[in-house]
DNA sequence: ATGAAAGCGCTAACAC
DNA sequence: GTGTTAGCGCTTTCAT
């Protein structure tokens, strides 16, 4: 361990003890490429001996630039959130920037206040799930300096990079792969249609559905008031009591998934014998249950890495940028309860 | 949405509007107590007209504070870690602090690496889940000017303060519950002892078996090379294979008690009618397993929250400061997988 | 109660 | 190639 002056070192004290100026030392830590070896190593040599840890505050400050960004999530708790988390922050720390993490709880006023807090300390970008009202706070945001990018939710506007997966898409493969089982009707286990995701899925299934040449009511739908393993009980109960089981289900997330295939297990009904079970999210769970899941996952991480690669991106090219609306396809990954 | 002026307006603006000093401003700003009122007005109302947000980024260099901490975890996308995280990141937010994420990845390098960005950056305090090896860097950083706590992981030296939960006792209390339902024998299924949670849970069964009065021999132990659900499965392979099966089974955590559970079950043991079982962490996968598991759950939202609060005390106290130790205790959840 | 002035640690022109 | 100098936006004495 080496001695350390009980003063923060700054860049003057290294000027001084490599027998330069404080530019010279600057533009070793800036432009090494600009100085010669001989001094570059003499500073160099300097730095290591004082264990000098350049500010970069003071930097950024002078500089103008900034080496941070915000990520605003409504909940690190959430796996889905925390994946994403996880892909923001390993893009941001290639390129040495901090990443700033808030949880908005889907509650504006928080979003709010946090967004605050990054405007104050000026990071250079910010990744956010946006709430659905606050655009006008985005475009604020922006104009302040900071770029914005929007992850997984889909913002009316071209104003701002945003990434996404396309539930659609998704919808569509899983209903495809449940038809290509034989069946000739599906149940489709949904949460409220008024969450876009719930309504897209539901469209891919419609439109795959009408793809294989079914009519339109060879898809059954039930509605979930929220989306928990108990849902997906009552669900398949309702299901149960309908005047005939349909041939497979398609539950728009997994813990429906999981709760209609125990309700249906218990009553007799054979998963995937009697009727093939798919869920959406590819959350652990999925892999884990008593019956492995066959889900509709999404790459979260790559959301997340992509996201702040875009704002990373956006910063570096200062002014005359267009706006990049990146679409990721999801994966359908199939397990025991849908295999025949 | 008020108009913008296009170049970042700063508290000279705000003076100039406000026909006062910049240090007036600066004064409304962090001592509005010792202006007079009708100037605090003015000056509240051109603040607000310009939309002025105050760069913390400069105040913090000016006055060597900062409203940053760093949080340092092996891996956001662990749902421990990622409730660690909230915690302490509400804890900070109702400070006004940003928290600065950082996934070590159990990698020296990286968790060096990231400590040098938070370095760089004059971070206040960090709140760290330390690798074993790392005290002397940590010191070295508290030289720095950033107060540290070590989260979840015991320190040796009483040279920062630190919050964890008691794994011992997490041992004894589920180890007791289970000899509480009759038990005069039980099995552990533990991970590698080398970890420290494995072996103070191992010490923690070991004690409340002597409290029941019982012989040593009353617990018997497998060892699983890791803690998957799939070393759950093998290690009740070999319980199987033994000469009797104990009444009871310990598990050091859920997922080698999931796979135990399956594998039992499977075996046309009952659970809990025949074995009862005990699992560790209260993981989602606990509540929601086909057999509800029993389980030691750990405070994690409180590690996070009280270990940030902590660094926020010793941010505060400026010098000083006495080290402090919160220990937690570990809280049992009894489920399906052990009631009779 | 307010204003004037001196920096915090660094970068970026610009001279040499 | 290197040194000088003027700030970045703010806080903080110290006068007034």
């Amino acid at each position: 361990m080496t001695k350390q002056s009980r003063l923060p070192t700054g860049i003057r004290e290294v000027a001084q003890l490599a027998g330069v100026s404080i530019g010279t030392v600057s533009n070793v830590l800036n432009r090494p490429e600009v100085v010669a070896e001989r001094t570059r190593r003499r500073v160099q040599d300097a730095i290591d001996r004082l264990n000098f840890v350049p500010n970069r505050g003071a930097a950024d400050l002078r500089s103008g630039r900034s080496r941070m960004i915000g990520l605003v999530v409504p909940d690190i708790t959430n796996p889905f959130f925390a994946e994403v988390a996880r892909g923001a922050v390993d893009a941001a720390g290639e390129s040495n920037v901090a990443v700033v993490l808030c949880n908005s709880d889907q509650d504006p006023a928080k979003e709010d206040r946090y967004l605050d807090v990054l405007e104050e300390h000026r990071v250079a970008g910010v990744v956010i799930n946006p709430l659905a009202a606050i655009p006008d706070r985005l475009a604020a945001l922006r104009d302040r300096g900071s770029r914005v990018v929007c992850v997984h939710r889909s913002v009316r506007t071209s104003e701002f990079c945003s990434v996404a997966v396309d539930d659609v898409e998704g919808g569509r493969i899983a209903t495809e792969h449940l038809l290509s089982l034989g069946a000739r009707s599906v149940a489709l286990v949904n949460g409220p249609v008024s969450l876009r995701p719930c309504a897209d899925r539901r469209r891919g299934a419609r439109q795959a559905i009408k793809a294989a040449g079914l009519p339109a009511d060879a898809l059954t739908e039930v509605t979930a008031a929220s989306m928990t393993i108990n849902d997906g009980v009552e669900a398949a109960g309702q299901l149960l009591k309908g005047p005939a089981l349909p041939d497979a289900v398609f539950c728009t997330n997994d813990l429906l998934a999981i709760g209609v295939t125990r309700r249906l297990t218990r009553a007799g009904i054979a998963v995937p014998g009697d009727v093939p079970v798919a869920g959406y999210d590819d959350i652990d769970l999925a892999a884990e249950a008593t019956i492995p899941l066959t889900s509709v996952g999404q790459p979260k991480y790559g959301l997340g890495y992509r996201a702040a690669q875009l704002v990373l991106a956006e910063i570096a090219e200062d002014e005359g940028h267009r706006h990049e609306r990146v679409v990721f396809h999801p994966q359908l990954t199939v397990r025991d309860s849908s295999r025949r």
